[in-house]
DNA sequence: CACATTATATAATGAACGTTCTAAAATGAA
DNA sequence: TTCATTTTAGAACGTTCATTATATAATGTG
């Protein structure tokens, strides 16, 4: 009935995802957009309302494909404590050397002087269930590691020296089975 | 010999300090710049370069007059552990409920994905040291109070809930004191 | 093959940006 | 008071931005 979309939404919503969470929302331009999905202004005007509305779709996608794949890939249900261990160090090999940090995080400091969007929050909340879960409820220290996770990605980011952060992640978990009796 | 300056310096400083840290630096307009410091762009250019140096300078300051004041006031030498309590505690206490968050913090996220401003660093050190240094020298507890000090500054700016803050915070250091003998 | 419909490419638009330029104002010295 | 010097105010400049408008291309259907 009519032409057909050429382009791979799943895949422009990834490119979008890379480049907001590299550069953020207001440093990436539409120009910045057409090129890292290899699609042009038309085609991304013809799908979503505005920069702002490509950037929620892409945050949303970034909390399913990266944030809770992340969990699930190191921390799935039952894992315990040694998942959660295991879900800290893998921030230490991400590509780049992590400077691209995380959308959540990143996100959180660029919009928090105005409303910080549902995705930010909702990222927050699966980290802290997620956490409290494989404590076995233990909601203070699941706040914790919640704003270590947060402390971990501004620190990787801003390209801390990795093995320092290895040796506290390592001494963070060895009290925390200690504490939590194992 | 010739005509003098009409601002204080320091005041122009103090202005911008605030309006970057409440807006980032690339957010934060020379117009908005002018209204902050009530001076026009002709002196804020007379004075500096240009607006990255004014900002360098700025956070420089903020360095010096946010963050060192901050310990000096709640964690100075020889106040140990529970200074450093107070200096957590002290971040719930803001202005705006801590919507600015911090400078340094907000700062390793805005520029992850470029160069890191020196400042960053300083303050990342300045705050590991002082961590250290009120824990008798335990650096691998320093860094994960790094990382947990990031990370609340984080959720502060994106408005998590101060109360869950304050009882993680508050958690937090009672473990510390039993870990490290009182 | 037309036709209606939707997608695509790109030009055009208007606003906002950082920075530079220009002229006036203010000072101490001569 | 005249001069050299520096600061100040704000207009002007060129660029970049998000968004809109426009024209063309591609499809399934009749």
């Amino acid at each position: 009935m009519a032409r057909p979309r050429s382009f791979n939404q799943t895949a422009v919503l990834t490119a979008a995802m890379h480049a907001f969470r590299r550069q953020g929302f207001a440093a990436t331009s539409v120009r910045d957009l057409e090129a890292a999905a290899g699609v042009t202004s038309g085609s991304l005007y013809n799908s979503y309302r505005n920069k702002r509305s490509l950037f929620l779709a892409a945050s949303e996608h970034y909390n399913h494909a990266v944030l809770e794949r992340r969990i699930q890939d190191h921390a799935p249900k039952g894992s315990g404590i040694e998942g959660l261990r295991q879900l800290f160090l893998s921030l230490l090999h991400e590509p780049d050397g992590g400077s691209a940090g995380c959308l959540v995080t990143n996100s959180a400091v660029e919009f928090g002087d105005t409303e910080i969007p549902n995705f930010v929050s909702d990222g927050f909340d699966v980290l802290r269930d997620t956490f409290a879960d494989r404590l076995g409820d233990d909601r203070a220290e699941a706040v914790a590691l919640l704003a270590l996770y947060q402390g971990v990605l501004v620190l990787i980011r801003a390209g801390y020296a990795a093995h320092d952060l290895k040796k506290m992640i390592t001494h963070y978990f060895e009290n925390l089975e200690e504490r939590h009796g194992r």
